[in-house]
DNA sequence: TACGGTGAAA
DNA sequence: CCGTATTCACCGTA
């Protein structure tokens, strides 16, 4: 040990702490049977450090899954009998790397163990589990990091008292020494500047508390914190009752940040003990009794509310509490006898064991996230913890389509009366009246930095002063971006959770969650949730599309980026891939298609070459709709181009293809949102389980044009499915050879001609140019047409040729609809394609 | 109830 | 890494 490299993340912080530490460790040396060395060994020679061949196994290696390393990796073989433990025990305690089918990596952080012992697990179960599942001897370093990541949780604690926070002793029962105790922390978080700064010294409504401390840390300072003689804990004991200082709610935030594992820590205890809130009136709803959660809801839910551990674990704590709660006086009396001094790591044991077994044993809720996959429940999830706390709840979404979702599933899944929940939009100010209720609203409403109506200001103001249970937020990867964080300190809530499917971001905020919400309670994978027919099944493949060759020499030449993207993405082979797998899906399968273009451009010259409908910004609400439900209902549309609205708040379930020909450079939670919009194909799955057969029920296709920076975005976009199991097989001809003569641009003047298309965009003309005299657009017409009792679409704006025809819609009189005619929109577009 | 302006996110 | 492009939701106005 002690050796210089940095590299082994394990820090020796922690060694000071306890004697007996100390003495194993020094004895390492003389134990040729603790393998740790010999691991050390390994890693640090040069080169060697992915060689395995020279670790010793256990005897009985092949029946334990795990292989451990030094660095705090570790690899789960996911064909052991004993997966499913181990693999629920390792989502609890490290980082989930990357999962494919046979192998799983994981990563021991501090973060991740603070996670562990956050949701019940203590340090040596974690060790003794590992060791267990273990293949080789645990690492030393890997035992002494658990050891000093998991060492000072649950002696802070964070409280919400009248909608003011407060840093406080989680320990009530033993008042004295858990005061005493709390000096010794409490001195050491205020030596830090940011709390120091965060602090509020109040008089008032907490008494003296806060100079009182003050005053104790000040004599604390001179040489009294590690000896404190019996009659100084008595007096301190009495006087005073409480002890706690307050934070400014709007530095809540950065002095939780200071705790964590990876600065102070002293991650802060956010548990809600809501069953003992009087203050706060109750909200009377329950679970409606058909709402029964799928396992792995419930597994979440446990995460939450504390029953992470077993019945039978349960009640062991149970009576160690109630053993620890008589014998704490007891015990600290002998320990003070017996030293003559009070150590405080003593007390210090003694408080964290007494915080985690009371809240193992009582039903609170914890702050922290749960990642599910779309369409796997996350709503179920989120009204069934609203549904167990009973007090007001505040439901945040991004947008006013999943405002009315949330609403709806609040009323689907509970007994919530009309009257106990209210939505909050910019065009649905439902006023919220009554003691308790559910308020479901956007991000963007409660951060909004503008002036305000009068009426909104009401209501925000309610929102702000009012004291929540449970602060509920929809797809909360959004959270850390600069604006949408501030809903955390506006808002008072006794508890967090958030809810997403992806948790990943392109920059390295997604972190912050950590401080802002709470450690990751619970993560999905996806693979078990397939395999257990709860998601589809889905074939990823990725289409190699050659550039033509005209295509690819134009492309060489530009330099603009924008040039060459139009160019890559509008490729003929592309094209007609496309064309292609929309004839296939449509007549041989029968699927339900969605098309996804980035590129504007791109999405209007496919969708109306091959005369379907499509969806973009400037479509409004209406047609949406009527598009939407036609292609949900109707036979003759089964294939929609969508853009990026469709990253976002519209649900199609009845889809199960996904093809993309351009997205967003290299955006994994693109990727991953978008093949989540085909992931609940309801009655597909249930066929599949029912026959018994592994089979694919869903496809999602990239189409990528080769040679191209396409191959360079495409591998990063695929990295998040890839890391949860995903495989894309590469598909290199489509359409297959010989075949496609009947598809578009086959000859190569039309090819050619799109290429002078392509080559013009940016120029003046383009937008009314490439729209305006397309022969197919009465086709087009005809199929809306006989979609059945649609007549009123024939108006429809969202179908791109109608916009360009302002005859037609005069036509069928839309109430002169179109104060937009023509030119205007033809400046729009320049304004996009310049 | 629809449109344009503004601010913010990925 | 920062600027640009695209989209969305807020507000006030007609």
């Amino acid at each position: 040990m002690g050796h210089g490299g940095d590299k082994g993340r394990p820090s020796k912080k922690h060694k000071s702490s306890s004697a007996k530490e100390d003495r194993r460790a020094t004895v390492v040396d003389d134990e040729d049977a603790y393998y740790a060395e010999e691991l050390d060994e390994d890693y640090r020679g040069e080169g060697k450090k992915r060689d395995f061949s020279k670790l010793e196994l256990k005897p009985d290696h092949s029946n334990r899954p795990l292989w451990a390393c030094a660095d705090g990796r570790i690899f789960l073989e996911t064909f052991s009998p004993l997966y499913k433990q181990a693999y629920d025990f390792l989502i609890a305690i490290a980082e989930p790397v990357c999962r494919p089918e046979n192998m799983h990596e994981y990563n021991l952080t501090p973060h991740s163990l603070y996670a562990a012992v956050s949701v019940g697990l203590e340090t040596e179960t974690i060790i003794a589990v590992l060791n267990k599942l273990s293949k080789t001897k645990l690492p030393k370093e890997m035992i002494d990091f658990i050891h000093a990541s998991t060492a000072n949780y649950g002696k802070v604690k964070l409280v919400l008292k009248k909608n003011r926070y407060f840093v406080e002793s989680p320990f009530p029962e033993a008042r004295w020494f858990s005061f005493i105790y709390l000096l010794l922390v409490l001195k050491k978080l205020l030596k830090d500047g940011v709390i120091a700064a965060a602090r509020i010294i109040s008089e008032g409504v907490h008494g003296s508390d806060g100079f009182a401390i003050g005053k104790s840390l000040g004599e604390l300072e001179n040489g009294h914190s590690e000896l404190l003689n019996e009659a100084e804990l008595a007096a301190a004991a009495e006087e005073k009752e409480t002890h706690s200082f307050e934070v400014d709610p709007a530095q809540v935030e950065n002095v939780k940040q200071r705790c964590l594992p990876n600065a102070l820590n002293y991650p802060m205890l956010e548990e809600y003990d809501f069953r003992n809130d009087t203050v706060n009136p109750d909200l009377d709803m329950e679970l409606k009794p058909q709402a029964q959660p799928r396992p792995y809801q419930e597994k979440s839910l446990s995460k939450m509310f504390g029953n992470g551990i077993s019945c039978k674990k349960r009640k062991k704590a149970i009576e160690k509490l109630a053993k620890l709660r008589w014998n704490a006086m007891a015990l600290l009396h002998g320990h003070w006898c017996r030293f003559g001094v009070m150590k405080p790591a003593f007390i210090g044991s003694l408080v964290a064991m007494v915080s985690r077994y009371s809240s193992m044993c009582d039903c609170r809720a914890r702050s922290g996230i749960i990642v599910l996959p779309c369409g796997a429940g996350k709503s179920l999830v989120g009204v069934s913890a609203a549904s167990r706390i009973k007090k007001s709840c505040l439901c945040l979404a991004t947008n006013a389509v999943s405002v009315d979702q949330w609403a709806f599933q609040f009323k689907l899944w509970s007994t919530i009366r009309d009257e106990q929940i209210c939505r909050f939009t910019s065009d649905n100010k439902e006023i919220f009246r009554g003691n308790a209720g559910v308020v479901v609203t956007t991000y963007n409403m409660v951060a909004f930095g503008g002036k305000r109506s009068e009426e909104s200001e009401k209501i925000i103001e309610e929102i702000r002063n009012r004291e929540w249970g449970l602060l509920l937020m929809d797809e909360v990867h959004v959270v850390p971006a600069h604006m949408f964080r501030k809903v955390i300190s506006i808002t008072k809530s006794h508890c967090k959770l958030g809810l997403t499917a992806t948790l990943v971001r392109e920059d390295e905020r997604i972190t912050d969650l950590n401080f802002l919400i709470g450690p990751k309670l619970y993560e999905a994978n996806w693979l078990d949730l397939v395999k257990g027919g709860f998601i589809a099944n889905v074939q990823c493949a990725e289409v190699w599309c050659p550039m033509t060759k005209e295509f690819f020499a134009e492309y060489l030449k530009k330099e603009n980026s924008k040039k060459r993207q139009a160019l890559y993405v509008m490729n003929p082979n592309k094209f007609r891939a496309c064309e292609f797998l929309i004839r296939f899906h449509e007549q041989q399968r029968g699927d339900k298609i969605i098309v996804f273009a980035d590129n504007l451009f791109a999405l209007v010259e496919y969708a109306t070459k091959l005369r379907k409908p499509m969806i973009y910004g400037a479509t409004s609400h209406v047609e949406r709709t009527k598009i939407l439900e036609t292609f949900k209902h109707s036979r003759n549309v089964n294939t929609i181009f969508l853009s990026k609205v469709g990253d976002n708040s519209i649900d199609i379930p009845e889809a199960n293809v996904i093809i993309q020909i351009s997205s967003h450079a290299g955006s994994r939670r693109q990727e991953a949102q978008r093949l989540g919009r085909i992931l609940r194909a309801k009655g597909r799955i249930q066929d599949r389980v029912a026959g018994g057969k592994e089979e694919y029920n869903a496809f999602f296709y990239s189409l990528v044009s080769t040679d191209t920076q396409e191959m360079y975005y495409s591998t990063k976009r695929q990295q998040f499915l890839i890391d949860q199991g995903y495989s894309f097989k590469v598909i290199t001809s489509l359409p297959p050879p010989d075949t496609g003569a009947d598809l578009s641009y086959h000859r190569l003047d039309e090819q050619i001609a799109l290429l002078g298309k392509v080559l013009s965009v940016g120029d003046d003309a383009v937008g009314l140019e490439l729209l305006e005299e397309d022969p197919d657009d009465i086709a087009l017409h005809k199929t809306t047409r006989r979609a059945g009792s649609m007549s009123a679409m024939s108006g429809a704006k969202g179908m791109i040729y109608m916009e360009y025809n302002s005859g037609r819609n005069k036509q069928h009189g839309q109430k002169k609809a179109k104060p937009k005619d023509p030119t205007k929109r033809h400046d729009l577009f320049r304004k996009r394609f310049v």
